[in-house]
Formats: structure tokens, sequence, C-alpha cells
DNA sequence: ATATGATGTTACCGACCGGTAACTCTCAGT
DNA sequence: ACTGAGAGTTACCGGTCGGTAACATCATAT
């Protein structure tokens, strides 16, 4: 195939941190070139080249390619939910606004840095099989997700709390794919407008 | 990786159709193949078997795997289309009823054969190299997806026709993607619902 | 200073990949 | 009956893949 070929495989990240420990650097140039190029597009010798290390020592750390790609993901779910976190400190008690002030957010890293799409939904795109580790990293990301939509649209006292917070949760992986295939200037730019007006219009009227 | 090893690559579909044309037997069963198990995971062989045909039949049919992954796509676009101009010459001339004779039509056939996800979305995903044929494929595929029911927005004269049809659009592409994270007992099965309510909210009032 | 554990280096394995060559077979159209 | 095109068969190629073995090197802690 011809992306087997001449194409050649790099790293987008700036540079290698070689202070970090090899592990360290083996998982964010992995996460890099996975989400870049896909999954099985990426050998594991291109990765251990990348992290200036070499492939015995990425295979002492993680036993195989496919614990790796699991690893990259709980690596990038770890981060989103300290990103969920976060908000949910700077509007403790205040569900709506943490609601809002994660809509908010959106716009920020939505449009820097997933022309690729999302990178779980890539992963399950790319390895069918139920049973491969990653695939559980996956499902249980989303499931967290969704469910995080769902309690906070409960507690803001919403309308119709389950069937917005889906609405909203479908929004949100429309947006983030879209971007792969109608590109970052269509709808996925117009996200946060869609979110606020419809978490206004589940709203209860209260005058 | 565990993915390609031990997995038995087998087609979904009943039975091979041994009366069919040999290029015909490989389109349907490539498109099969590489919806159920990914593109990089099927090989040309396992094509060639399932198609009870040869390897090199299908390479004097097309003339590389990525021709062939890239015609596949156009086939499955052709598909969906005949579906779209079929809706629209079932409510000819009423916009508002080809809008929601598709989404009325949308529960019969996504909740069915989509458990593996969007396929063209699952391409982009696996070949990120923009100048890949199939890659054209689905960026026409969903431009015109979403100029579709841009169009229609509009004609049916809704309010804030772009913005709604971006909405419903994301909707979709969301719905289609989370069937493989989140399950068919997930957010996609409240799509019609969500839609309806959305056309609803849209339509001018006239009291 | 020496033991120890993590890391680097090189070479290698078997399996599978996409793709091609050379040849035979089948069968419809004339 | 002849022909020619499409289909089938077998064998093969170079390359890459994930993964392992054996060994050299380095830093650090005691």
């Amino acid at each position: 195939m011809s992306s087997t070929n001449s194409a050649k495989i790099a790293s987008t990240r700036s540079s290698t941190n070689t202070d970090a420990a090899p592990r360290e650097r083996i998982l964010t140039s992995a996460l890099d070139l996975f989400y870049g190029h896909g999954i099985h597009a990426v050998g594991v010798d291109a990765i251990a080249e990348a992290a200036a290390t070499n492939k015995m020592t990425l295979y002492r750390h993680f036993g195989s390619k496919d614990e790796l790609v699991a690893e990259c993901l709980r690596r990038l779910a770890a981060e989103t939910d300290g990103a969920w976190e976060e908000n949910a400190r700077a509007y403790a008690g205040d569900p709506r606004g943490q609601l809002l002030g994660w809509v908010r957010g959106l716009g920020a890293w939505k449009l820097d840095l997933a022309e690729r799409g999302c990178a779980f939904l890539n992963t399950a795109a790319e390895l069918p099989d139920k049973d491969h580790p990653a695939r559980r990293v996956v499902e249980e990301f989303k499931g967290r997700f969704r469910e995080r939509f769902i309690a906070l649209c409960r507690e803001a006292e919403l309308s119709e709390p389950e069937l917005l917070a889906d609405e909203i949760f479908l929004l949100c992986e429309g947006a983030r794919v879209s971007m792969q295939s109608v590109g970052r200037e269509g709808p996925a730019k117009r996200l946060p407008e869609m979110l606020q007006r419809l978490i206004a219009n589940h709203t209860k009227q209260r005058r």
C-alpha cells in the first residue's frame, strides 16, 4: 500500500525531552505518532527512535504494542479527566457553571490539536477486537464522559436532563470526528454556540 | 500484535453470490471485511478468498489495495446518495417532509448495521494521508451530506438554517460514531427524537 | 570499589504483507 | 472450429512487522 511505503513517519512535537525518563518519552512519542499516523501505520521501531531510545527498553516497559496503545489512551484519558476536575473545582457547587465552563473551554483546545479527530474513536476504528486492552479504555472513558454530562444536567436542574446530556454528548463527538472529514472550518467551529443555546433552551423558565 | 495473529478474518454477509461477476463479489466482500475488521487488518488474499476468486483477478479489476478501498467507499456513497434521492422523490416539493422523512428512516438502518460506526470515518481514521484516493471520497461524501441538510433547512424555511443544519449533521455523525464507544443502547437510540425536537424548535411560529 | 539494576546495541526470527510473473483453463462470439 | 479475453492457479519477490536473545554500558547506592 502506498501509505506503508514512501511516507516518512515523523513526530510533531517540538523536541523529545531527553531529560525525562525513557518510559515517559516512549509514552509521549507513541501518543504523538499514533494520533498522527494511526496505530497500524506506526511500527515499534519508529516509536523507539522518536523517543530517543530503543526497542528493547520499550518492550521492558510495555509488554507489547497492544499494551502500549492501551497505556497511551490511559494517559490521555487521565489528562482529560484532570481537566474535568479542574473545571469542577473552578465552579465548585455550581453545576450549571461547570457545564458552561466546559463548553467555553471547548473552543480553545478542540480547534487546536484535533485535526486528526478523536484519538479514542480513531483507536476504536482501528482495533475492532472488543477484547483489545485499548478498547476497554475507550469504552470506559467515553462512558465517563457521557455520565459527566448526565450528572451535571441533572444537578443543574435542566429540563429532560438525560436527553439533553446525550444531545450534548453527541454534538461533542460529532464535532471532534467531523474535523477529519469536513475540516476545522466546518460545523465544529460553532459547537460552543450550539451547546450554549441548547442549555439555555433547557433552562426552566422562572418568570 | 495480537490482532494480526490468531484472529480469523471472516465475512459477515450470508453467502457470497457466485452468480455475480467477480468484480462485484470482490467489492461486496471487501466492503464487508474492511468495515468489520478495519482496512489494515484485512489482506488482499483474505478479500480474494472471501469473494471466491483469487488475488490476480482482484488486481486486474482494481489496480491496488488503495484503489480498491476508494472504490468500496464510492460504492457505499452511491448507495447512500440513492437513499437520499429516493427520499427526495417520496417527499417531492416538500423539503420539511424530506427532512423528517430522512430522520424517520434513521432508526431503521442505523441501529442495524452500524455496530462498527461509520465506514467513512473509520477509513479516515485509518488513512491519515490526505492524498489517499479514499480520503477524497470521504471528504466529498461528508461534504454532500452536510450540504443536503443545509439546503433542506433553507428550503423548509426553518430559522437559522445553517446553524440548525450543522447541529443535525453533528448529531448524526456523533450518533454513528458513538455506537462503537458507548454501544447501540446509548445516546444514538434517541437520535430521531432529538432531531424531531430540534426541527420543531426551529419551525417559525405562525400564530 | 563493587554490586546492581536500568538502559543501549546489534543481530536475528518467523510471519505476513502488497504486488507480480508465468502459465493454464473456460467459455462466449464469430 | 478458432480465437481472444477474462478468470483461475501456483509460486515467488522484497520489505516490514512485532517480538526476542545475548551482550555491552552506565549510573548510582552502599
